[in-house]
DNA sequence: CGCCAATTTCGTAGCGCTACGATTTTCCCC
DNA sequence: GGGGAAAATCGTAGCGCTACGAAATTGGCG
């Protein structure tokens, strides 16, 4: 009953015969025309210094010859791993964020790497679902925005050995590498700049603080250094995302509530609308009140009064972040989990305050 | 629950083989653990509507009790093709941009597919380089922005079957699908609104037209509507890109060249740029002279004067391309090469004309 | 000119998954 | 309950490349 006896002379007919090619030049054409075997071929592309000079111009001139473009899943699949960077962010349309991603494209392109993106519009869940994505690229490295994250993301990524990199925020519960700085840290310095000027009637504005975490702690600092200084602030909030309208409506509500005489925002943009909102009223800044923004965009410095702002070095975070992942990449030891680096922030005192 | 290394029992004897496992968990733990067949599991992942109910779900507890995430870089090399689509952009600092890929993005990952990106900085070169890496990866399409791309760029993509998208501007020499509307439309709608407004004295305030070929059709579209109407207008050139700095140096450059009653701007940046240094300066706008900007960027409607722009329909376009990407995968086919659609731009008048 | 080490090149066996066709099971109706 | 069609499942052969170890070649020097 087996088909062990099968003794028909004809070879059985082998199944999955025609399968669609990916691609029509590949490693082994241009080996051919080099008269070199693939293996070699594989070696100049990755490693030039290992193969011949001679070789290795002759393969040059095969790959341009036909037109040879690697292929990069085919090889990610041999070299159990990509080089590929997954970089998960809240957001691409605030600045800050494009800005990073930006950045990190420019310098890890230049290392031969590819960038993967997503945004999380500021859901944990949604998070959790990239990283799932991005880790099934097996990505050289994974980088997140911030530490907060759902549970099974943390797993997930326990579970790997890919380098985990957690930007924009500092802090222990850190999962892997970690390049930030301390939100809180930047609200107590704005709550300290206002209270110097001798602002006393304080309030943050804040756009957006039960999803953005970041902002949200800026605000807790803010808060604290206040209490500190014996001084009671209000948290004027609006849902929305940060956005000039937000600046807006924010100064609107907090003008309804009393007489503040001094504001710290959200960010910029926030800050952009108040002033704006500030204009259409004939309120003076800083007469009537003190202003400070948080991200020193663009328009700060040319916006009339132009603005007081603290300044996250968003480059140094791209910096470092890309020069981690690729020391991590290449094995450096003194990288381990748990490192981190504080990038700081500084204050910038501009018209507004 | 899985140790770094893999050493489970495998049969692997033969000449010191010993090759690293990219993951720990693989398809076949996950049929083993369901008592089916891999080729099951990989159908269920794929079609699950062709398995039948019960071992469904089954296969979905193995998943989730393993923990499985499928290997993208081997599925996509088994089956020719990844679920990726590459977008290359001038550039993420740009809001348009930002907010292209951003809407894609969403609308992409909703339907199993990530993003690649890169960006060119305005690059013709850069953009091949960018073209080669995307076409590395077999994306399941390519998105450019613009028409306008090298020869070698052009070869390459001709020599492949992946779909093609370019988008945020229309004309005659696409490479495929071409998705956006016409720049000199729009800097002529812009000629045409300053000159119903009793504007003669025309200038356009120009960042980087050098590089941004869009903004300098934009110029161009303005110039010959001006002179169709019978007036000579200036173009004011900064090479730095568009920027609120840029549109301040621009009034500054124009103001010292004559005295203007109209000005349209590279963007609406720049258009802020413009507003700021009139402040600054105590001119008054729209009295001494009208303003049309470009992109109803947010901060638009909220600035004093609010400004007169041109929308572009920036989400239209993130809409289009991505259903055409997809109607374009999924064989649809009335989506043929030169396939066009052409989303329009509005004005949109506001305070500052 | 022979010997050994260093340099360069090569052959082979997968990486993990999916397409394809074949095989098995289920279902329906006479 | 038997026959045939439909549904469900399976087995196999790669996709194109790289890691690995081994083989071939070169070079230096006694």
């Amino acid at each position: 009953m087996d088909s062990s006896d099968v003794e028909e002379g004809s070879p059985a007919v082998v199944p999955g015969r025609n399968r669609r090619r990916m691609q029509s030049v590949r490693m082994v054409d241009v080996a051919r025309l080099a008269d070199v075997s693939p293996s070699t071929v594989s070696l100049y592309l990755r490693r030039p210094s290992s193969v011949a000079p001679h070789t290795g111009s002759t393969i040059e001139r095969a790959i341009k010859e036909l037109g040879y473009v690697p292929n990069m899943v085919a090889g990610g699949l041999a070299a159990a791993g990509s080089r590929v960077v997954s970089i998960i962010v809240p957001s691409l349309r605030n600045a800050f964020f494009a800005e990073t991603v930006s950045a990190m494209e420019a310098l890890l392109a230049r290392q031969g790497f590819h960038i993967l993106i997503g945004h999380t519009e500021y859901s944990l869940e949604r998070e959790e679902e990239l990283v799932r994505a991005a880790l099934s690229w097996a990505p050289a490295a994974i980088v997140l925005t911030g530490l907060n994250h759902a549970d099974t993301t943390r797993t997930m990524l326990a579970a790997n050995r890919t380098p985990v990199v957690e930007m924009w925020e500092t802090g222990d519960a850190s999962i892997d590498i970690n390049v930030g700085f301390s939100h809180a840290e930047v609200g107590g310095m704005a709550a300290r700049h206002l209270i110097s000027r001798g602002r006393t009637r304080l309030a943050f504005l804040g756009a957006r603080l039960e999803e953005d975490t970041r902002a949200a702690q800026r605000c807790e600092g803010f808060r604290s250094a206040c209490v500190e200084a014996g001084i009671e602030p209000q948290v004027v909030r609006h849902s929305a995302p940060a956005s000039t309208e937000a600046g807006g409506i924010l100064l609107a509500r907090a003008l309804a509530q009393g007489a503040y005489d001094g504001f710290a925002c959200s960010n910029d943009t926030v800050a952009l609308g108040v002033v704006f909102e500030a204009q259409r009223r004939g309120i003076r800044i800083p007469r009537t009140f003190s202003l400070i923004g948080f991200g020193d965009l663009e328009f700060g410095s040319f916006c009339d009064p132009s603005l007081t702002t603290i300044r996250p070095s968003a480059d140094l975070i791209a910096k470092n972040v890309t020069e981690l992942v690729l020391a991590r990449i290449n094995g450096e030891p003194d990288i381990e989990k748990g490192y981190r680096v504080e990038v700081g922030a500084s204050i910038i005192v501009r018209g507004s305050s």
